[in-house]
DNA sequence: GCGGACTGCTTACCT
DNA sequence: ACAGGTAAGCAGTCCGCG
């Protein structure tokens, strides 16, 4: 084959031809064509016994084995992936029990690891977005005209069309989109990009080729939507964004908006044409800042080149697959197939047992510091050299059997410590005699002198993100070195994190129980050797823990440090100790995370309190997690009074005052008038609503919108998530709910004081004083007391 | 018909 | 289309209760 000199844009297959896009020197989209690839998957020598000759003959012979090979391991089958019979032989291979190797790779996948091509890095994008015909009202992906479009480039160059003809519409679309080489959009992949498939194939436009090719499959496309819900959903509060709207964004990022228009579009379209234009082009120039703003592609160019993708398959678990089979390729290693359907099941059967959750000692405490375990899932993949090469399988299942015979029935976190150290103690002995392995918490045995792909690509990542840091600290923000630095340790970053996810993940190529509960066990004992640790050295006890965080009371500045460097020691020590670790590593460490001066520590993942230090700098703020607060589903009312009621707590009012304060709220709550907004409740549809089995009141809500075509029905996809219903309790007892904007002024008092707004309430006094008897406050309001 | 005890479903959160 | 653990509230069911 001969070797592509270009940097490689994307690449596609057929099935059966690859075409691989680049652009020659003069910056034209040029296309390599390897017809007929010669695919193949593989497997292992020893499970060549296991085929019946004949048979494999009849394939050979109906044309689809087309030729093998073997080296000292594998057994390369290339195959004919259209002939009919590809399938059942695949499933002949299963029923035999041969292990299928790398089978679920497209044809384009398995020629991009076999080239050792170079990605392009010099993408080139442009910003697109569509208006349709909306007479009819609600959205139908296809249903009615493209009335216009506009694109414009990372330059600023700016296209737009709104000829009547829709056919000579869509063909100036294709061509100028196809200048680029990624198209980029706004929720682009639920609408955009299906309606201009949609349209395009009324006339037959999808099939239009150019050098051989259509048009439409050569260029890449990424919703810039989705990408900004994974990195900012999880701090839209902190942030005060609303939602993903492109106008919310917007407005958050840019302090600027879409352009206003009362009209529909197509009136627009008809009557003010300059508007529609100025609204259309006002939209992907948007798109084009929010990118300059936050570099997004950039990230996303940096992340695919690292790894080995495309853009418009931008998945962490894809991108961790391009980049884990590669380095195993180096290694002359070849990797499973992905499961099936079947293997998929079977692996869902298993549950993985996740993170430690200490039950805490609810209190209300001054002066508490969290620690944090630093990466701790990477660190034990790489101090226990965790992996599938790694990995002693002759042992496995009676390892593990012998760790559930040592729980019998009960749940890991009811163990006693000390029982634990000593039941893995005991089971080293027995399979590990002549100390060659690491033994994890779970039981399970990793040989020690062979790094293992999973687990030598984690230390790999983490000493990159290491030396990317410091590239960052050597230059001045703003610069371009610091914000390449920045994005290369933010992409390593996001991988690192994602290795353990793909060991759990029932559908990816590298689940594994064995792995995934080892590394989350030992995370569960590494935790609790902390506390157990802390314990001894300075008799402090843990008053909270959860997965990498412990929870402590320490006064004193001074004594954190001597906390800090002591634990590590120990933790370090201890492991070597119990579980074979190597010496030389010192690997585990628990930061100092944070102080709150003070905090209110309801329940298990519910607390509350004054932050006065985190990361070392100096804070004042009250920081909670899962309290009502900062619930979406907590009506304005309460997160109102609750951060009041936190804010008196924590500036020790008298109890008496803030007995005094509760009785006041109940008053409020039951005498004034109450705005429609502070007692709106909010949920959202999270599915197509006759998948509900159990229908609350938003569903009911739901239910009577969808009838009258009000909203449209949840689609079970990625990123698409349902409307939020807002509506008003009138009647608890009898399930009567309205829509707020159907609120009469009749609302069910007694249900809110109780569940809405008090319980919560409720929950933190019990804590925070609980010599009181808060439950007398629970009782219904009486307007004219006999007193 | 209504409530308590119970189970399962649902939402939204934490790491 | 990377994971599991958890609280809280409601729906639905069973059952008792002259």
């Amino acid at each position: 084959m001969n070797k592509l000199k270009h940097k490689v844009v994307y690449a596609w297959d057929n099935k059966q031809d690859v075409f691989v896009m680049y652009r020659d020197d003069a910056g034209k989209k040029k296309i390599h064509c390897i017809e007929n690839f010669l695919w193949y998957f593989l497997i292992k020598i020893e499970d060549l016994s296991k085929l019946q000759n004949d048979i494999i003959k009849s394939y050979k012979q109906n044309g689809l084995i087309l030729k093998s090979s073997r080296d000292d391991t594998y057994v390369k089958i290339y195959c004919d992936r259209m002939n009919a019979g590809f399938y059942d032989f695949l499933e002949y291979l299963k029923k035999q029990k041969v292990e299928l190797l790398e089978a679920d790779l497209s044809l384009t996948k398995r020629w991009l690891l076999d080239n050792d091509v170079v990605f392009e890095e010099d993408l080139k994008i442009a910003f697109f977005d569509i208006e349709t015909d909306d007479t009819i009202g609600n959205i139908e992906i296809g249903r009615d005209k493209i009335l216009s479009w506009a694109i414009v480039d990372t330059t600023g160059k700016t296209y737009y069309d709104s000829k009547e003809d829709e056919k000579e519409l869509l063909k100036s679309f294709l061509n100028v989109a196809d200048k680029y080489d990624v198209i980029v959009g706004w929720n682009s992949a639920q609408f955009d990009l299906p309606y201009v498939k949609a349209r395009m194939d009324v006339y037959g436009l999808r099939w239009i080729k150019k050098d051989g090719v259509e048009i439409w499959n050569r260029i890449q496309h990424v919703d810039l939507m989705s990408r900004l819900i994974k990195l900012f959903s999880p701090i839209m509060s902190i942030l005060g964004l609303q939602g993903f709207s492109l106008n919310e964004v917007a407005r958050v990022f840019l302090k600027s908006s879409k352009i206003e228009h009362k009209e529909k579009i197509h009136e627009m379209y008809e009557n003010n044409p300059e508007l529609l234009k100025e609204y259309n082009i006002q939209d992907v120039k948007l798109l084009k800042e929010l990118n300059e703003k936050m570099s997004t592609l950039f990230l996303m160019i940096k992340e695919c080149i690292w790894t080995g993708s495309f853009m418009n398959k931008f998945y962490v678990g894809e991108l961790l697959d391009n980049y884990i089979l590669r380095e195993a390729d180096k290694r002359g290693l070849h990797l499973r197939s992905r499961p099936d359907k079947i293997g998929e099941e079977e692996n869902r059967k298993n549950f993985i047992t996740g993170g430690y959750v200490q039950t805490p000692l609810s209190g209300y405490y001054s002066d508490v510091r969290v620690f944090d375990f630093k990466s701790l899932y990477p660190t034990i993949i790489i101090g226990w050299n965790i992996g599938e090469e790694s990995h002693v399988k002759e042992i496995a299942k009676e390892a593990e059997s012998e760790f559930y015979k040592f729980l019998n029935e009960r749940k890991i976190e009811e163990i006693d410590f000390e029982e634990w150290t000593l039941f893995l103690r005991v089971q080293r002995r027995k399979f590990d005699p002549d100390n060659k392995y690491y033994q994890s918490a779970y039981n399970q045995f990793f040989i020690k002198d062979v790094i293992s792909v999973v687990s030598g690509l984690t230390a790999n990542l983490l000493k990159q993100r290491k030396e990317f840091k410091a590239l960052m600290h050597k230059h001045k923000e703003g610069t371009t070195e610091f914000a390449n630095a920045r994005a290369m340790q933010e992409v390593v970053k996001e991988l690192t994190n994602s290795v353990y996810g793909i060991t759990a993940d029932a559908t990816s190529r590298y689940y594994n129980r064995y792995i995934a509960k080892s590394i989350t066990i030992t995370g569960q004992y590494l935790n609790r050797l902390s506390s157990d640790l802390i314990k001894k050295e300075f008799d402090l006890t843990t008053l909270y823990a959860d997965t990498d965080s412990v929870f402590l009371q320490i006064s004193e500045d001074e004594k954190v440090e001597v906390v800090h460097s002591t634990i590590n020691r120990r933790l370090n020590e201890e492991v070597i100790e119990r579980f074979g670790l190597n010496p030389s590593e010192d690997l585990i460490d628990l930061e100092y995370e944070k102080k709150y001066g003070r905090l209110i520590l309801a329940d298990k993942k519910r607390y509350i309190g004054h932050l006065v230090e985190s990361d070392g700098k100096p804070m004042d703020t009250i920081h909670s997690r899962g309290t009502e607060n900062i619930k979406k589903d907590t009506i304005e009312y309460t997160r109102r009074k609750f951060i009041e009621l936190v804010s008196l707590i924590l500036a020790d009012t008298d109890v008496e005052v803030i007995k005094k304060w509760v009785k006041d709220v109940q008053t409020e709550v039951y005498n004034e008038k109450m705005d429609v907004k502070d007692i709106t409740i909010i949920k959202r549809l999270s599915k197509p609503i006759a998948e509900y089995k159990s229908k609350s009141g938003h569903v009911r809500l739901a239910e009577i919108m969808l009838n009258n075509k009000e909203i449209m029905d949840t689609v079970k996809k990625k990123h698409s998530w349902g409307e939020r219903i807002h509506y008003i309790v009138v009647d608890s007892k009898s399930k009567n709910v309205v829509l707020d904007r159907d609120f009469t002024g009749v609302w069910d008092k007694a249900y809110y004081w109780k569940v809405q707004i008090f319980a919560p309430m409720k929950r933190l006094l019990s804590v925070v004083y609980p010599e009181v008897k808060w439950d007398y406050y629970e009782v219904e309001y009486m307007q004219n007391t006999l007193f």
